[in-house]
DNA sequence: CGTGTAAGGAATTCTGACACG
DNA sequence: CGTGTAAGGAATTCTGACACG
């Protein structure tokens, strides 16, 4: 329960997909043609309307300026992909630590 | 400076004018027509693209949410502006409050 | 490999008006 | 007063393809 609370990281508005197209070239500065591509490489995952219009959010918005950054570096898409899956694989492991030295806490102090 | 900190509750998010009609209309449950006529009588106001499409933030659509309640429950969407405008005040009064006292405290403590 | 562009269609949004009441 | 609706136009978004490299 406790545990439950701390390791709940959805920042509600953050997450939540609600951006069309538009709006998401206008903060990022990309071309609708990047932002698609990047999808196309697995890189971003918007959601759809029933009618097929994409919806993005805060964090999607993020993660597309860090791509965007990247790539002008020189760094080749997949390997983007491959950073980006490594880093969410660490924050699992990360995640699932802390779990378990909650549940040791819990165990060594309620007994029971 | 401190005081700034302390009293800035940009939300960032929740605050930003990202969404179009459409996703309104969706997480508000709201007609078109609901959303644009309760603008019409002042109680929100969405950003605009350059080419005239709505804009709406996050609070807009909690704002939206309560206008909805008020109406069902009979209340006239004058009577909601004011209070809306009163609620404003009041946020706006207490916020000088903690600011004066603030400045009373550091005054007090740094003595310049 | 990553991105621009023109093409054509489908979906969205906008305004002003008539309607009911 | 608050909301529905049909009307017509303007703006947005989508996909698949050709292009360059």
């Amino acid at each position: 329960m406790k545990a439950g609370v701390l390791l709940d990281n959805t920042n509600s508005f953050r997450d939540k997909k609600v951006m069309t197209m538009g709006i998401v070239t206008e903060m990022t500065g990309l071309s609708e043609r990047r932002i698609r591509y990047y999808e196309a490489r697995k890189l971003i995952f918007p959601d759809r309307t029933s009618t097929g219009i994409r919806k993005y959010s805060f964090s999607d918005i993020e993660k597309l300026m860090e791509i965007a950054e990247k790539v002008e570096e020189g760094v080749q898409t997949d390997e983007i992909r491959r950073d980006f899956k490594k880093r969410e694989n660490d924050a699992n492991m990360k995640k699932n630590m802390i779990r378990g030295q909650l549940n040791a806490h819990f165990q060594r102090t309620n007994l029971k």
